[in-house]
DNA sequence: GTCTATACGATGATAGAC
DNA sequence: GTCTATCATCGTATAGAC
């Protein structure tokens, strides 16, 4: 679920995160997102220093609260398997909840300035590193059979990150059969018994 | 292989590739193109009536090209499991091949207008197709377990497409090894004897 | 904190000479 | 077919009143 917009600031960056996801960064005006606010262009200033404040704003907070929600999740999990499932399955549930803020955070990397993209990348090299990090360790205790890791950690999470481009909540799966049907296809394809 | 690029209109295209696959659609201006082709940006419109036909004709040729590609790869494979694995080889073959139109061909498809991007889903929707079958048919014949037909061929699709994202070719796996790579792991989770 | 007004560069596209 | 010159518009961002 989005965060409460109840700030002018708040309502700024829901609509910059409506604006984004629909047209792009590029092609969304600081008047489209004013329009959008019901407030003048210049209002916004008074907020965010510039438009790519905006969108750091947008990539940081959903890096952060996507990392300590699927580290929260794996905390209960037993074993490899167990962790690998949960991991799946909290990274599907964030990008289906906050959709849109999601797709953003994974699509406009190329708006960022520079600096801002370094930033964002390491946050992302770490929030990779808890999936490479299950996957070795299952494959050390002898569970996964795995022939690369980084192409598969890389794998693993494209294809669940894509749910934000094709979820809709009152469509034919809900998020729950969509994650078990990524999970079970993915450990699957791992689990050394197959091979 | 890119397209030869020894006319003008050629270079144009070819400039507007490197600068769309680097900056972005938006992003790149007329100006942009023109100073890469070494021409004036007035000049560009003898070739091309606006940005966006430079656009929808990367689109349409990437797109053509594409399917060409995959049927003809396809025509010699036996059975189900052999014609998945030539048409999962083609595709990631393809898109190392051409990665820059191919990576424009899958990310800004944002910048078409409605009539263009209408025309371009149409052209998606008939490839993506060519996958469906070829799973629908080794799901009839008992050869594959496969929960959600949609899904599944929107996975497969998804994850060799992302390919473009992060291939070198003078990286640590050459496009034989990553095509092998995938398709094992894709057709290890759908085949029924592991259920 | 929000407004009106404005600076000013860049943009896509056109006109017309050669 | 390519050039120079130009247009109208829109972009981000700022100044200063209230």
């Amino acid at each position: 679920m989005p965060k409460t917009a109840s700030t002018t600031k708040g309502q700024i960056k829901q609509a910059s995160i409506d604006l984004f996801r629909e047209k792009g960064y590029y092609a969304t005006s600081i008047s489209d997102i004013a329009r959008n606010c019901g407030i003048q262009k210049s209002s916004i200033y008074y907020h965010y220093a510039t438009k790519q404040d905006i969108l750091f704003d947008i990539f940081k907070t959903t890096m952060v609260d996507l990392e300590e929600y699927v580290v929260k999740a794996l905390s209960a999990a037993e074993n490899f398997e167990a962790k690998l499932k949960e991991a799946i399955k909290a990274h599907i549930f964030f990008h289906v909840d906050r959709q849109k803020e999601a797709f953003i955070a994974d699509s406009e990397l190329r708006g960022l300035t520079a600096e801002n993209y370094k930033a964002i990348v390491r946050m992302r090299d770490r929030y990779d590193s808890i999936f490479q990090r299950i996957i070795q360790d299952g494959i050390e205790a002898g569970d996964f059979l795995v022939k690369d890791l980084k192409i598969l950690s890389y794998v693993i999470i494209t294809m669940c990150t894509a749910v934000t481009n094709y979820f809709r909540p009152e469509g034919r799966l809900s998020k729950e059969e969509i994650a078990t049907l990524y999970s079970d296809f993915i450990i699957t394809a791992m689990k050394r018994e197959h091979f």
